[in-house]
DNA sequence: ATGAAAGCGCTAACAG
DNA sequence: CTGTTAGCGCTTTCAT
């Protein structure tokens, strides 16, 4: 391993000045600089981080805490957290923490223990590890009391999906909730059901518990079972696949017979068949503006708005019934 | 920030002695550590994992460099080597390489410059940056050349597929050949065309140039504008997903008119309409198992077999005609 | 079984 | 603008 001791004697200076060369900080002249740039290339040095990160407490490591980087909303979110970080010489830490949060405590270790810059999480740890004191920024669910969040507007989310479906004459609408993780969440439901009151239209309500494929498929097989419902609101694209699929099986047209909307716009849902209408959630912007607040947090600049909301629209595709084609 | 020192003078003892402690590795006697034990609750002591990494001169943490995190089929593999690595102490660093490796000689660095013990990549990247000298295992897309690696039964995967086809009555076949990553991901191809040509069917090749949804959808439209296949093998569960949409958009009625296998078997695959026959590997275990494998390397151990290959078996689901069922 | 001491590679005053 | 110095928190001989 080539240091930075070795490339000072090559280039003729002292560790100091290459320090101050590497991590820019500091005065060094130009010759000194062209000397030190010949050494580091011909030396192939490159920083040891362990070292630096000792002495100054802080590395460029961001957790990503995610519950489930199989359900595709959150790969994208990864996407857009990686690319701003990456732009800006940060690494991103990726952790599984499980729908349960499992294996947070363990990953918020890890990332005390290596000086992490900060973690980007959907889960307030807060309250369950006051003693975790790294920059934190909640993203998707989002409560009341969090600090810094990225969330969507869910409350219009949860009007706009009601509101589509009833101008589409929705008559028995199923509103199924997505688990209850986090109040941002919740209002999508609750938005939904004050709509759904306000044009008195008939539903029903629903509690998934899930976000696992096959746990969501066992739940639609029983709220379709009895039911003729010619509507269905569903909490995400993930359940709304799940119920096509069993309205398929029930021999269901979709959507003369029933219509659906889904919650998030996962890039599957325009190449399932018939495509799927859904409200759009925007992953990797809202990945990439959490990254940018993390930033900035890590670097004790001060923050304007503590919490984002990013803004939902209504994607049209074919599982919602055109107004008056029908009924 | 509380060291080993403070947990030393705590409990009596030398930063050696709660050294040995913490890391397991020497004596320490019955009373010694009863003392430490304490200490560390009461202080809430936490290691540093980079004086610790500084001093030996290796860390936990194994890079998981993939080419996209969107494709659903490598959110399984990660969370594979999550699963393994974690009950073992290390953690992941994943990476976005993108399918062009733009970014792979970041992460490379990075991960050379943090002492990682290792690191699992789809792209063996031995001859462009001959200078990283890490621990590495080669997954899926792997080469005859390849040190470590683990990957599936291509050659009869791909063999498989067409004698599926063939089977339910294959009369003009499209097969679709995937971007040439690599050796391991071109042997499925070669495979089916080789079992068309001994079964004398018919058949014509294409090359697909990417694995995005929106491109995959155009070479789509391309195959099928002025041909009339009535069979097509894909070369992944994207590629058959972007047909499928396709055929049903040309009205063509799948598997009756036209019938399509896949490759790899994602979660969503059988969530579609009609759901997906197909070739299924198992990513989660291919990630399982270059994660044993990265994780006896970094510790030196040795290794029986370099490379590790996974089975696979066919997934019959509606795309595929039944035997004499039509034709 | 335990402690003293040296040092990993780097940064940050400070003096020049 | 540059060098000297001290030390980050931990591990690891080596004595004892």
């Amino acid at each position: 391993m080539v240091t930075i001791k070795q490339v000072a004697e090559e280039a003729g200076v002292s560790k100091s000045t290459v320090s101050r060369y590497i991590s820019q900080n500091g005065y060094v002249s130009q010759e000194a600089q062209e000397k030190i740039e010949a050494a580091i290339t011909k030396l192939n040095f490159v920083p040891n981080l362990s070292a630096r990160s000792l002495k100054t407490k802080h590395s460029q490591i961001v957790g990503l805490l995610l519950p489930d980087i199989s359900n595709p909303f959150f790969p994208m979110l990864a996407k857009g957290v990686e690319k701003f970080l990456k732009e800006h010489g940060y690494r991103v830490l990726l952790g599984n923490i499980g729908e349960d949060n499992q294996f947070e405590e363990d990953y918020l270790k890890v990332l005390m223990q290596t000086n992490a810059a900060g973690v980007i999480t959907t889960n307030d740890f807060r309250e369950a590890f006051p003693e975790i004191k790294l920059p934190t920024v909640i993203v998707d669910r989002v409560g009341q009391k969090s600090d810094f969040g990225v969330f969507s507007d869910n409350l219009s989310g949860g009007k706009i999906a009601a509101h589509v479906i009833v101008e589409a004459g929705a008559k028995k609408v199923a509103v199924i909730s997505g688990p209850v993780t986090a109040e941002s969440i919740n209002n999508r439901f609750k938005a939904s059901i004050a709509y759904l009151k306000k044009t008195k239209t008939h539903y029903e309500t629903f509690y998934s518990q899930s976000y696992d494929f096959d746990e969501i498929l066992k739940e639609a097989k029983q709220v379709l079972k009895h039911n003729d419902f010619d509507s269905i609101i569903a909490p995400s694209d993930i359940h709304a696949m799940a119920y096509i699929r069993e309205l398929h099986h029930l021999g269901k047209r979709i959507p003369e017979d029933v219509q659906i909307i889904g919650y998030d716009d996962i890039l599957m849902s325009q190449y399932m068949y018939p495509a799927l209408s859904t409200i759009h959630q925007d992953a990797y912007e809202m990945g990439y503006e959490a990254a940018k607040l993390i930033y900035k947090l890590s670097l004790g600049q001060e923050i304007k708005s503590r919490q984002l909301q990013l803004p939902v629209r209504y994607v049209e595709r074919e599982t919602i019934r055109k107004r008056e084609s029908n009924e």
